[in-house]
DNA sequence: CGCGGGTTTGATGATGCTCAAGCCCGGTGG
DNA sequence: CCACCGGGCTTGAGCATCATCAAACCCGCG
């Protein structure tokens, strides 16, 4: 059950046997079917989840209704409304799997715990906050500048897992562009190639 | 000199007249004149900046030469590469100055000395980083979804300061639209009305 | 006076959206 | 085993939005 945590931390600190038995301790394993929330938009959200199997997505709704997804998280990545749950106000965002998963949460207070007692984990979650930075820069950048087809084409680049694992319509609405027009891309590189 | 900052610091934290007085020795003040960078692309950014007065801006410049804005600072604001400050590696953007202006710099070790001696900027840092955060998602989810008409009313709803003083294709790169359509829709919103 | 940066205007074309059908395929119930 | 249903993907036609290219304009400054 711990296994992907415990690789994933271990790429970027190196945690004792006792260190990483604390932390199996903090966390808590939660499975989760296809559809189902572990966040609705204007609850507060009370932990941060790791994905050790499956795929979740987090995302809002606009007043036309129409879903905005902000992002994905397969095996291996974190997710939750950062900002919820650190200032525990209400969420922006809904949280949901897309295939079966199974998680490991962490509550805030958990986690609180867990830095005392493995301080190795604040610089992990620095390390993982400034990437999350750097990530969220490239896509602004990528979205003020790129077509559709260059959009896509990076997200094929550097997250092939996603393409292939999400259904298409959402992909779509990750990259800020209808399912038709995803369609008619993906027709076009074929011929292309 | 220092008003500015002890000022927006004190709206998150209350620092004691001790505590300030070392911040002030921590910090090195410096005037910029227009056009004048604080870091140049591929550089190492050893300081985070905070503006005291005057306008900065943060950019890249892509494979075909274009500017692309991502960050407009002004009096109150802070402003650096984040990612190129933690981590030292090299910058991915351009800062410099689009009126004259007069900066309080922070090294990176200042910093350090800072959160030992001045705990409280943990704190206020922390809160910082996690309303970048929320900004940043905002606009990348309306980069995504939003006219470009509609994402220069929020600008100008947001930050009508930025709009006024910062010239206008500044404003059309930063919003991802070209000047021409800026202009034309500066010229539809004034028939609006 | 002339120059240059910034803004405006016009004409044209590409890109991507909307709306409306149709299709493919896996699942369900008769 | 077949008919039907529904979700997701595809296709087409027409249209709105924006980018591009080119030219003119405006105004402050040397």
């Amino acid at each position: 059950m711990f296994e992907i945590l415990l690789r994933k931390v271990a790429e970027k600190v190196s945690l004792s046997a006792e260190e990483e038995e604390i932390t199996k301790t903090l966390f808590v394993p939660k499975k989760l079917r296809k559809k189902q929330y572990i966040l609705q938009q204007d609850d507060i959200c009370k932990n941060l989840a790791f994905v050790e199997k499956g795929v979740l997505r987090s995302y809002t709704i606009d007043e036309a209704g129409a879903e905005h997804i902000l992002q994905f998280a397969l095996e291996g990545y974190w997710i939750t409304d950062m900002y919820s749950f650190l200032s525990q106000e209400p969420a922006g965002y809904n949280i949901d799997a897309v295939e079966d998963a199974e998680l490991l949460l962490i509550s805030n207070k958990a986690l609180e715990e867990l830095y005392e007692r493995v301080p190795k984990f604040e610089r992990y979650f620095r390390i993982l906050g400034q990437n999350n930075i750097l990530s969220l820069h490239r896509r602004l950048l990528g979205s003020l500048t790129y077509t559709a087809e260059e959009k896509y084409l990076q997200l094929l680049k550097n997250f092939p897992d996603i393409v292939s694992r999400v259904p298409q319509h959402m992909i779509a609405s990750f990259l800020g562009i209808t399912r038709e027009t995803l369609s008619r891309i993906r027709k076009q590189l074929l011929y292309k190639k």
